[in-house]
DNA sequence: TATGAATGAGACTTCATTCAT
DNA sequence: TATGAATGAAGTCTCATTCAT
């Protein structure tokens, strides 16, 4: 794919993290995954790391040799996490925005979008659900995401400034804030759809995802 | 307030809850507000009842002549989070609906809503922070808001139809879906600003509200 | 009774324990029972003075009123133990010694010694099986048993020797090795019927005691 | 040994048990030999893990990698108890029977048998002591003697029986019972020169045992 | 490099005992 | 005198981490 190659160009610093991933040996990546695993389904503390080795397959003191600390494996998701979740999201946000707002309505773009960001964050919610939960105790693991982010918010600030010059989106909304709302509604439906699924019985995700870009992109209110 | 009295004749099933409440002792309360600081701070896990005990200025002893084990320390803030969150939560609900709506404009219902919503989030955040981590992984805490739940979905929908019959309210609009969307984003604004507020540099809380609501009833796109 | 008079004449180093069982309160006397019914169950250091108080339906802090400690409480067994079980025992013994072996077979006194031996053993069970396996651990418990058996050897001795004078007991055993065989088997027969019972399938109590009986004063082998 | 083969092959079934003790690791048996010395001292609930550990030379974590609780750590004494004691009970026992009862008096078979038997008994006084206390309150520690109880019980009444048709043993009793108080005689003894000792001074075994075994045999009554 | 037995600090919990009421 | 809430020392048990093999 030629384009792979030319959005790796725009995210030169992002680089290394995504490399440094081949450096994992296999068993490095199993105690990763059985982290995964384990962590999200009982929470960061209240995990074994008896109970991961087990899961790894591997013995309780290889893990020690690959992390020195029950907390550095907490650390060590970071690697995959960022490979597999964040850097996705951003790539795949640059390539939509430069490619698809070209000829396309705003309001496929915003659907893909929306679509394909809640598969990534279904397809990895162990791993972003323990991410998410830990951050809240150990702040630096927010680290990462703080350096990613306003990236992020530039780039959806650059595209929504360039559909309002096109005249596809209300001129007297800030554009970051704008984002903003969009986001939150996305980890609003995911978020909600997984923890009360079976009482809001959430149907379709197509279904759910069309209304909520309806919403957003025409409000709830007769206009009169 | 006359109001008061006219809304226990309301929800007369859930007035034993907070009565419930006045039971507590000096102590147990202590006890129950020295959890929700330890908790939220480092998680229910990672935290250790030497030190709810030292911040509730009591014995270790102590804490287990009001609780079994540790575990029934974090359920018995079940008790709190309904009388103080929970409840007022759908109190308020039906107070707005029932007053808010007959003269005033749906944005004002709303903002209402919105603003005494996430005041009362982040008046007990450290207690709902908790209580949602922790649902993660112990399910049987969600219980009581599965309970809870379904009386403020009838209830938002109820005041959605109506404001459709009134001609407010778009008519193609599933009304529990139209309030789902709502809640996310409300959570979702709260969630993002505690979490990352200082990334986004949220606002005066006011303005962010009202853009928030501006979306939601209006959307962003521009009609043609 | 003239008797009853006669025979405390006999003991009256022992006397002084007997009265001072009047002295007790009848509470106090509750918490006795309560810590024999708990302690016999469970054993002494895995019953819980709570158990005790509940059971005598005092609270736990009226215990520590009557005795300063729990092993008090254990200690303040040996009152009842001995106003029961031990001196009935003694009395019994002489009263049996005294009146019977005059005019009766040695068979029928000694039936009557261990059937209501083994009776006030089985009737106060509880009790005597508290302070036996205490009394291996806590062996001051021992010092009033051993205070009074010297006396009771002596009077079985004594009672020995005069069957021996009339023609009824071999010569060649030394009396007090005949005693403590006898006491071996009532003492062995109690236990292993209480613990083992289900195995061993006792049958009715006499019938049992006759065999003893029998084997005890005729053997089991055949005389060429 | 010859015989030792021979033996073998009359009990394949309790086998195992014993082959089962040889995989016990050095720690292993160590903790176990700890828990016997401090529980026998002082009894099971008042015995401290920390107190075994000390005994045993090793951490006190150590204990429960190999016992889950302490509970199961006096299960385990199960196992040495069964093969050091309960085992060579029954193999001696046939031994005795099948290869003494051809030539030799009944007198010396029974008094090997004694003999043999309470210096079993003594050797493991500390461990026979711990599990017969602890019985009384942990009813589940008696199955495994249950279940070996009645294959004794049916060898013993084989011997009684074949000794009742060579002229040796009195018709008129029933086998099982003559071996009942056989065995109560020999506890009996045990456990009163254990305890009480001191007040009765025994004297050299081997005459005590001798006058036991003339009473059981002989009986005390001077025939008319 | 991989193992897993051993460690020991420290967690949760129990419970005899005290003392203000 | 009787109570029972409060105590806190001490107990059982857990688990991250080490290290000899």
């Amino acid at each position: 794919m030629a384009e792979q190659e030319e959005k790796k160009d725009l995210l030169p610093d992002l680089e290394l993290d995504l490399g440094e991933e081949k450096i994992l040996t296999e068993k490095h990546l199993k105690i990763l995954e059985a982290a995964v695993r384990v962590f999200s389904e009982k929470g960061f503390s209240a995990s074994r790391t008896s109970e991961v080795a087990k899961e790894a397959g591997v013995s309780e003191g290889t893990i020690f040799n690959y992390f020195k600390t029950k907390k550095d494996l907490l650390r060590g998701l970071l690697v995959p996490l960022t490979a597999r979740v964040l850097r996705p999201f951003v790539l795949a946000g640059i390539e939509k925005v430069l490619n698809g707002s070209k000829d396309r309505e705003l309001a496929d773009v915003l659907r893909d979008l929306m679509v394909d960001r809640s598969r990534l964050i279904r397809n990895n919610l162990p791993l972003v659900k323990t991410m998410a939960v830990e951050a809240a105790y150990h702040p630096e693991l927010l680290e990462p995401i703080k350096q990613v982010l306003p990236k992020v918010v530039e780039l959806a600030t650059a595209f929504v400034r360039e559909e309002q010059q096109r005249g596809n989106f209300r001129e007297d909304i800030d554009p970051t804030r704008a984002m903003r709302v969009f986001m939150s509604m996305v980890f609003g439906y995911v978020l909600m759809s997984e923890t009360l699924g079976d009482v809001f019985s959430f149907e379709e995700e197509e279904k759910e995802i069309d209304l909520i870009l309806d919403l957003y992109l025409n409000g709830v209110q007769v206009k009169k």
